[in-house]
RNA sequence: GCCGAUGUAGCUCAGUUGGCCAGAGCACGUGAUUUGUAAUCUCGGGGUCGUGGGUUCGAAUCCCUCCAUCGGCUCCA
């Protein structure tokens, strides 16, 4: 017998060997319908990190905790999709004699497949032939059966078909750990775990084909990847695709088009965006927002120059690491002297630091500055404002002891979530990035630093109450970090703030400060941007809020609207008041009629429309349309009253 | 950088198998109209069909080069 512990934390004995699907059926006959898998952890392993998913058909034989997972949990729909890949597998084989397949997993959204079509040739136009073909296959219910193989057989098997890359694959592999999947008459070399049966897909979409190399490497054969996702029910699949058609919508570089707040040039350079008039004023006022904030938290702001002398960059490491696949050094007349476009901010931070003798009195010092780096991203990489070659980070170093850490990093979660809160991101996950414990070495500093530091921040995190999940393996060689991960308001999730320990530049640039004790120490340095960049950040918060922006935030917050040319001298009057009251507003008099600039004011989502015809100027009123709701019609200075309101709620 | 697709007016797009001076809507200019909450009407200007080369009697259309955009790959201090 073996003790099986619920996610409940009730223990119930069971039979050893038991599946997942007889447990489920324990349970309920509607549970195991729905449940996809099993995550199972064993007792004997005592880290925090999440078990293993088995195949519901999979004997359990020893001591364990589980949690039956259905599609709603994430690893539930990793085995669905990667069952799926098998599908499409196997419609490909039929469809194309001689397909040779690479590697087919479940990613965030779907699955796909590398395949080598053996010379023939697919276009978007044959994946509805696949598509079909997979709901036909789907719908004979195969079962997907593990099998133990030993190596020699597998290399005899794929070596028979032909299939070089899973011969490579299965070369790499230890002898006694390798399983086949089959469904139909496809067998695939694969650790699993699996759907129980294929009837479970009801609803293929395959989405788009690209050329991928073999496992990533440019050398060597390129294949032909096949993107696709599939759901259990066919409502899921049109809610997806509605997704998708929304996202187009929602595209930043539509929207930042529409709004007029950014373009690109080619004459001026790939990759570098020109912030428009409109769009400088939201980036301004995005700048103010954290500088007074951060004010508040006792922030000092610097200001650095955009170039530094390659020795800065030699000295930080940067250059040893990304110097060959940077912008490279600028020369001068002078023989030997050499510039570089700064990558990141902080070796000028740490300069700063150097700049004065520090005393443990003088930690923490939080130095801040809205730092433009440039980073010669891969021209294929490029994409909108989200990933540039010039972008501004809303950087700062924070330079304190280690025994600070934990406290700095609630201060910079308070006002990450700040940052969140007031820009209506209200869905997000704190991600820990700690150390791979099996592989100290990897990592510089000491053991005890690490300890201390990563300790500080789970604390941290759980001191702010955050929802909270923790990755081993995924740290910096230099240090632990947190990240928040955000979902936009169409499920999209996006990685915005970050904050990480740094234990390399401190003791690169050799920075020192004198303890109490009169001892000289090195400080522990954190680095922390909460938009992460400017123009990232911008970009997410466009697709976010589809361009409709929080009031405070909008560029044109107000628009007037004269009914008539009649009427242009009380609108003047009436968007002076407002200028004069801080409130950014424009005038539209032009000769067109009403509700044709009604709409084309909408069109550039200006949040408030303020009209006036007759009967406001007859009582000196104004009338009110906010984000296509009339709010009627009121005294200016009531409505100037209520918008100030309106800005402040948002800030508070 | 690599693979694939795309590139026609400021924007969104038509342009059949190569064949009259290359089209539409919006935008822009003009005149009329003086408008009450998402598109008033008139007339007009505007394009080396991404670039350079080639095939052809003839190229937006076919071929090659380069550039850019989009989707992937790789990378992300």
């Amino acid at each position: 017998m073996i003790n099986i512990t619920f996610p409940d934390g009730s223990v119930k004995p069971f039979e050893s060997g038991i599946t997942g699907y007889e447990i489920a059926m324990g349970i309920s006959p509607r549970l195991a319908a729905e449940v996809l898998a099993v995550s199972v952890k064993p007792a004997s392993d005592t880290t925090i990190g999440k078990g293993v998913t088995y195949d519901l058909t999979r004997p359990i034989t020893e001591d364990c905790s589980i949690n039956l997972l259905k599609w709603d949990d994430e690893d539930g729909k990793k085995v669905f999709w990667h069952s799926s890949s098998h599908l499409m597998a196997e419609a490909l084989e039929a469809l194309y004699p001689g397909v040779k397949f690479g590697i087919g997993p479940a990613i965030e959204n779907g699955f796909y497949y590398d395949v080598d079509l053996n010379g023939q040739q697919i276009s978007d136009a044959d994946l509805a032939k696949i598509e079909k073909k997979m709901l036909e296959l789907a719908k004979t219910k195969e079962t997907f059966k593990r099998i133990d193989v030993s190596k020699a057989e597998a290399l005899d098997y794929f070596t028979k078909k032909g299939d070089q890359y899973k011969v490579e694959l299965i070369g790499e592999l230890a002898d006694g750990t390798i399983t086949y999947y089959e469904n139909g008459n496809f067998t695939d070399l694969c650790r699993g775990p699996h759907l129980m049966n294929t009837e479970l897909i009801k609803a293929v979409k395959l989405t788009s084909i690209a050329g991928a190399y073999w496992r990533g490497d440019e050398k060597r054969q390129q294949l032909t990847r096949i993107y696709g996702i599939t759901f259990p029910k066919k409502s899921m699949l049109d809610e997806y695709l509605q997704v998708l058609e929304e996202a187009k919508k929602r595209d930043h570089r539509k929207i930042g088009k529409e709004m007029e707040l950014f373009t690109f040039s080619s004459r001026v350079g790939l990759g570098l965006p020109l912030w428009l008039p409109r769009g400088s004023v939201m980036r301004y006022l995005m700048e103010d927002f954290l500088r007074k904030k951060q004010a508040q938290y006792g922030y000092v702001q610097v200001v650095t120059p955009h170039i530094g002398s390659k020795d800065l960059y030699v000295t930080s490491g940067h250059y040893a690491k990304y110097g060959k696949d940077s912008f490279q050094p600028i020369h001068t007349p002078q023989e030997g002297e050499e510039y570089m476009l700064k990558p990141m901010n902080c070796p000028h931070h740490c300069e700063i630091f150097r700049s004065s003798p520090r005393s443990y009195r003088d930690l923490p010092l939080r130095i801040a500055e809205f730092g433009t780096v440039y980073r010669y991203e891969q021209s294929g990489e490029l994409h909108g404002l989200t990933r540039v070659r010039s972008f501004t980070q809303d950087d700062a170093h924070l330079f304190c002891r280690a025994d600070q850490i934990q406290e700095e990093f609630e201060k910079v979660i308070d006002l990450i979530l700040y940052v969140f809160k007031t820009l209506n991101f209200d869905k997000y996950l704190a991600q820990v990035s700690l150390r791979d414990p099996k592989h100290k070495e990897k990592y510089i500093g000491s053991d005890e630093n690490w300890a201390k530091a990563e300790q500080g921040i789970i604390d941290a995190a759980k001191a702010k109450g955050l929802n909270t999940v923790v990755e081993y393996g995924e740290a910096a060689f230099y240090g632990p970090k947190l990240d928040f991960m955000v979902k936009d308001a169409i499920g999209r999730k996006w990685q915005l703030g970050t904050i990480q320990v740094d234990y390399n530049l401190p003791e690169r640039f050799q920075l020192e400060y004198t303890d109490a004790d009169g001892s000289k120490k090195r400080p522990v340095m954190i680095h922390r941007a909460p938009f992460g960049s400017l123009e990232r950040f911008t970009a997410v918060l466009l697709e976010h809020t589809a361009g409709h922006l929080p009031l405070w935030l909008s560029p044109d917050q107000v628009k007037v609207l004269p009914v008539s040319e009649k009427y242009a001298d009380y609108a003047k009057k009436v968007c002076d008041v407002l200028k004069n009251s801080d409130i950014r507003a424009s005038i539209d008099d032009r000769n067109e009629t009403l509700g044709k600039r009604v709409r084309e004011t909408a069109l550039l989502r200006v949040p408030v429309l303020v009209i006036v015809g007759e009967k406001e100027v007859a009582e000196n009123l104004v009338s009110v349309r906010r984000e296509g709701v009339d709010k009627g019609s009121m005294p200016l200075d009531e409505f100037v009253a209520k918008f100030k309101d309106a800005v402040k709620a948002e800030l508070a």
